[in-house]
This record gives C-alpha cells, sequence and structure tokens, in this order.
DNA sequence: ATTAAATAGCACTGAACTGGTACTATATAG
DNA sequence: CTATATAGTACCAGTTCAGTGCTATTTAAT
C-alpha cells in the first residue's frame, strides 16, 4: 500500500473542516474548536496545525481569540500542497528526489529516470485535486486521451451522490 | 513524502531486470544471477523474488537450471500489479480500503468518499504503465481533457534521451 | 542412487520511523 | 494583570520494515 501517514490524513481533514466551516462563518477557528469538530486528540490537532502554519497553508493569531484561518482560499490549495507540508517532497522512492547519495545502485540504477517519472505522474494527479473539492463531493469520471485510452480524471457531480 | 517501501523498489527494478534479459535471452534467471546484475543483496532479492512468485508475478522452475521467470508477458504487467504484490492494496490511507474499523472517524468521517476517490486516481496512474514500459526511457507529456486543462501522461521518446 | 544447486517457507532480530505527549515560551484581548 | 491561545522543542513508546538465517523440497547431472 502506498502510505500516506496518519498525520497527513489528518492534515486533509482539518483542512477540509476549515474549509468549510470558513466559508461559512469566515472566523478564526481554534485548535480546540477544531478537535472537537474532528473528533480526533487535541495535542495531534495542534501538531498538525503547527506544521500546516509552518509551511503557509495556514494562517494564525495568537492570543485569546486567537486561532487558525486558510492563508489561500481553498480553491487554490492542491492536495499535492498539503501532502507535501506534512510528508514531504512527493516522491515514491527516495531515488525520484533529486538529493543524491541516498542510494547505492544511484550509478547505475537501471530505472532512475523512470521512477523520477513514475512520481511525477502521482504528484500531477494530486495537483489536479484542490482543497475546494474535499468539500463538496467528488465523482469519479474518465476521459479518452490523444490515443483513445481512458485516464482517469475528477469532476463535480451534477446530482446527489450520497 | 508518499511513501514506496525499499523493497517494492528492489521489486521494480528486479522485474525490469528480468524484462530486460527475457526480451534478449529467453531463459530462465536465478536469484543469484539477478542479485549480480542489479548490485543487491542477494537474501533481499530471494526475499522479493518469493514475494513476486505469491502473487502470480513470476513462474519458477526449482532445482539445479532453476530460477525464474516473467509469468506474463511485459506488456501486460502494471505497475500497479507489482506495487500491490510487494505494498498490499493501493491506497493512500487505511481509511480508503473497503476494510472497515479501522478509523474511529468511520461513522462521521468528512472526506472518507473522497479520499477513496484520491486512492483511485492514484491507482489509475499506475495502471496506466506497464513494465514494458520500464524496459526503455519514457517521456512525461500532457494532453487536454475535455475542459481543456493539461493531464500529465506518459509517452515513449522519438529520439534518444539519455 | 547420490550430489550439487536452486527455490519454498518459515521465524527472528535490530533499527528506524511515526504517532502521540509533555513542557515551556510567547503573544494578546479584555 | 490575567486568562487563553498559539510556538517551539524535546521526548517516549509502539509498530513497522529491512535484512538475515535456517531448514525443507525439488531437480538436473553424474
Amino acid at each position: 500500500m502506498i502510505r500516506l501517514g496518519k498525520l497527513t490524513d489528518y492534515g486533509l481533514v482539518l483542512m477540509t473542516c476549515i474549509a468549510r466551516a470558513q466559508s461559512q462563518d469566515g472566523n478564526l477557528h481554534t485548535a480546540r474548536d477544531l478537535a472537537k469538530v474532528s473528533r480526533l486528540p487535541l495535542p495531534t490537532v495542534s501538531k498538525v496545525l503547527k506544521e500546516l502554519l509552518r509551511s503557509g497553508l495556514l494562517a494564525s493569531h495568537r492570543g485569546i481569540k486567537g486561532g487558525y484561518s486558510l492563508a489561500r482560499d481553498a480553491h487554490e490549495v492542491s492536495l499535492a500542497e498539503i501532502v507535501s507540508a506534512l510528508e514531504g517532497p512527493i516522491a515514491l522512492t527516495e531515488c525520484s528526489t533529486d538529493i543524491s547519495g541516498l542510494c547505492d545502485l544511484e550509478r547505475c540504477c537501471p530505472i532512475k529516470s523512470n521512477q523520477q517519472i513514475i512520481s511525477q505522474i502521482v504528484k500531477g494527479a494530486l495537483e489536479k485535486v484542490m482543497l475546494s473539492d474535499l468539500v463538496q463531493p467528488l465523482q469519479l469520471t474518465a476521459i479518452k486521451d490523444a490515443s483513445g485510452k481512458l485516464v482517469p480524471t475528477i469532476g463535480y457531480l451534477s446530482g446527489r451522490m450520497q
């Protein structure tokens, strides 16, 4: 299984919660409130929010009446950014990053260039989905590429899905 | 970083090695030979090959003059299959699998259905790349979908890349 | 038949990573 | 000045993973 850490999962949930609430009241949201809404333990929520802040995806305000809010509009934040913020650069293997010296095979690895491309494919897929898309239900659809093959993509539902 | 275990990485390298060699001589390949070619430690290579065998991606022949070979043509094995064989079902989070009871939020998780779709996107991307594609260099290209957006995809190089 | 070489299938271990927690410092509204 | 919130760091425990070792089984060649 291609793993995404639990904290990243929480991050997606929290960002979605903030985006949902913010579209309604536009206020700041304390870690305490978000923990209650998301039903996640407060310390963990706090930790994740700090990470998201550090990456510039959230804005914060200290002191009493403080809290967190989205730094950008939900339409302008991709899943790739959220994942990168909590997991580091998106790459399927260490070899796929630009950092060298991580892999013994580096000199002669037969598939290095291909791996980078594979990572790019996955990254591209995540870049296509925006935070705003998570606020409302999505539907998986497919389009045909130049050669007639089906390419999975996403789109909004015209009716209700669930 | 979306992680793929080292063993899975090795699996991709080994499958590629076998596919490359097989297209030339068509013989069986012993774990020992593959370890030498891939420059990976023999015990680990052996372990990975056993896994790939168990998943039906490889065929084996015991005894002296034994070895491994591809169970299917390289054109008919997708990366998704290789990854699944070594990592389990492709899903970005446990929530995305069909197994229930793994997540406390299950009852009220606000983005469960979306997560399943996200996993599907990534899985779809991996299903589009076949083992045979790894044997020769790939190039990342982009096509336009119905709405005019660019969709990352892959294609062969007309010239030399490296 | 015997032997050598190869896969099959365990079970084990050491290390790294991750999720989670605690504590202290800092800022701010009232 | 105080209560409440974030900021930052450091730490701990559990789990997972890569890697190893050992034994059984199969098979070709002698």
